[in-house]
DNA sequence: CCCAGGCATGGAACCGGTTCCAGATCGGAG
DNA sequence: CTCCGATCTGGAACCGGTTCCATGCCTGGG
């Protein structure tokens, strides 16, 4: 049916080996030969059959891209996750691998956690992407050499590719309290096990107290916009004068809550993630950006380092920090 | 390395071809074998090699879906692709299928165009997301025999799955005219060409000219926030009774753009696609929810059916509606 | 008792590439 | 002029499954 590779090498006059010699750009192959089969490759418009390729070679090209939703549904829904698995895709795909889309549910990751043993599957290697996946799990697929790379969360022994969340929420935190003066502050946060909240919880921390500012912390189950929502209820007795959210629909879920509070008592309330709503909220949301593009392409510098070298003295994990920069609107008391 | 099926074969005492026949359920195999030939397989804990099945057996249990994105940023940036992504990808996955994820702008799509011929790849079909493929590469792929579903999109001579875009729009206008007694209308349509928005305008369209309403209509050059926002500036002036937006994002841009008017004079506005920020705008918006699993197992189950078999008379293009119900909230003026 | 036919199994070809190995050719150094 | 190594090429093994075909067994009907 198809075009073979044995087609070209016949119409060219040479055989296979040289044929696969010369697509491959491989060394030792004279000029004249080459471009007989490159005419012919093109002639004939041959597609080399990946599954012949990849049994022979022991190789995918492909990548598994596991993305956890049930409890990780605010970027499920949102587009903090769509964004990173285009960058990620795309990414991949400059480097000539496919992407394996997997979206995983609790029940999947709990049979995750049960195989610490390796699937070799259809993919060279694995990406996963939101906090809520086992420790075990992760740990397993790494000890056991299978290249693995976490996104937006970390495990020990694991590369991984993070927002540089405390500096960014330290800095915003510093604008709440340096530039508006603002002394009494709470802070939504996620579950204490997801790393990435954790950290944005401690950045927010960390300058409430060196800037001599009050703080309260409360940590949602999730992270969605109802969550959100009903940690500001708590709030409405005795409101704070800014509310630190650790995503923007938590945040949007609190300031939509917060209405309920005269103008003149209402918080500030700020979020992470720059969602495309972030910029149409009722007042415009300041919140922190990050650059989606950049954990696409570390995520794959550093799961492709792992792929193509894996004998060596297994690598040490490696960590990237995606900078992550705060965008003022309105919502934190700015005028602009 | 790993283990294959020679090794289960071994360590059951039987032929490579036997363990194959036990490991594919076929018939013809004494229980007494088939029991050891399980047992081994669950102790070695062997996982077939794909590649060596996917070239043995010609196919790939692999489907690709395409997303297109520059064009179709509203959709590619919010909620309602995440949702279809998911749900194709939970259907594929029950069938046995994996997903491959590649998203394409407008320099693939132009590629795409060229190459009517057809790429086996590595997949078995193509799901084709959006509305902005070329007409010639879809039939192209379609008349040279290769699997093909469209979703939210449809070309003559192709399998397609659509919301009933007509109906949930007709009734929708309805609403607005015989519960609320608008009668001067305006509707935000996206580009004539795309056919799912094009039907969404049809239907306002209908319903309005059936139930005595007057109607203008805009056509946006694409759908985002901002392109809501430039059509309702348009109307600030003589400003109608009700906004139909034909998507969510283009509804809340217009939402926004409209506050400039004093709330008297300030119209309803209806969008579609139920995303999740549709229930937090102020007012929350009426808008029409599509049943992104219905999308999903409707486009598996066409595309499925083509790859499942080829042979035939070639089956004649299907089209599957999937019905979409219109959320009443108080952007239309319904007090609830 | 013999034979037809269904059941059960193994041998081997095959899918379409990659790559090891051996042989051939050629230019330059000794 | 011979020898050596670098360059070029083809034959054939191999990757790990699936499946065609041949064979042997067992049962039941004539």
């Amino acid at each position: 049916m198809a075009v073979t590779l044995s087609d070209v090498a016949h119409r060219a006059g040479v055989s296979e080996a040289t044929a696969s010699r010369v697509l491959n750009g491989r060394r030792y192959v004279a000029t004249g030969t080459r471009l007989r089969v490159e005419a012919a490759a093109r002639d004939l418009d041959y597609v080399p059959n990946r599954a012949a390729r990849d049994l022979s070679t022991a190789r995918t090209s492909t990548v598994a891209l596991l993305v956890h939703h049930a409890q990780y549904p605010a970027h499920g829904e949102g587009t903090f996750t769509s964004r990173v698995v285009d960058a990620v895709s795309h990414a991949l795909r400059r480097a000539g691998y496919d992407l394996l889309y997997v979206p995983i549910d609790d029940a999947g990751v709990a049979r995750l956690a049960g195989l610490a043993s390796v699937r070799p599957g259809r993919s060279d290697g694995v990406m996963l992407l939101g906090p809520a996946f086992p420790h075990a799990a992760v740990t397993g697929m790494a000890a056991a050499g299978r290249p693995v790379v976490t996104i937006d969360n970390r495990v020990d022994g694991a590369d991984a590719v993070l927002a540089d969340n405390r500096a960014a929420m330290r800095s915003l935190t510093r604008h709440l309290v340096a530039d508006h003066g603002y002394q009494r502050l709470a802070c939504i946060g996620g579950p204490r096990r997801w790393p990435s909240t954790a950290e944005r919880v401690a950045g927010v921390r960390a300058e409430a107290r060196a800037a001599g500012a009050s703080l309260s912390v409360m940590h949602a189950r999730e992270t969605t916009m109802r969550d959100g929502a009903a940690a500001a209820a708590e709030l409405l007795e005795d409101p704070p004068q800014a509310v630190v959210a650790v995503n923007d629909a938590m945040a949007i879920g609190a300031m939509h809550r917060l209405r309920a509070l005269p103008a003149r008592r209402r918080p500030a309330v700020t979020g992470f993630d720059d969602i495309a709503w972030a910029q149409l909220t009722d007042p415009p949301l300041t919140t922190v950006a990050v650059d989606a593009t950049a954990i696409g392409d570390g995520a794959s510098e550093l799961l492709l380092a792992r792929i193509q070298r894996p004998d060596p003295p297994s690598l040490p994990a490696r960590e990237i920090r995606v900078p992550a920069t705060v965008r003022l609107r309105r919502s934190c008391g700015c005028s602009r």
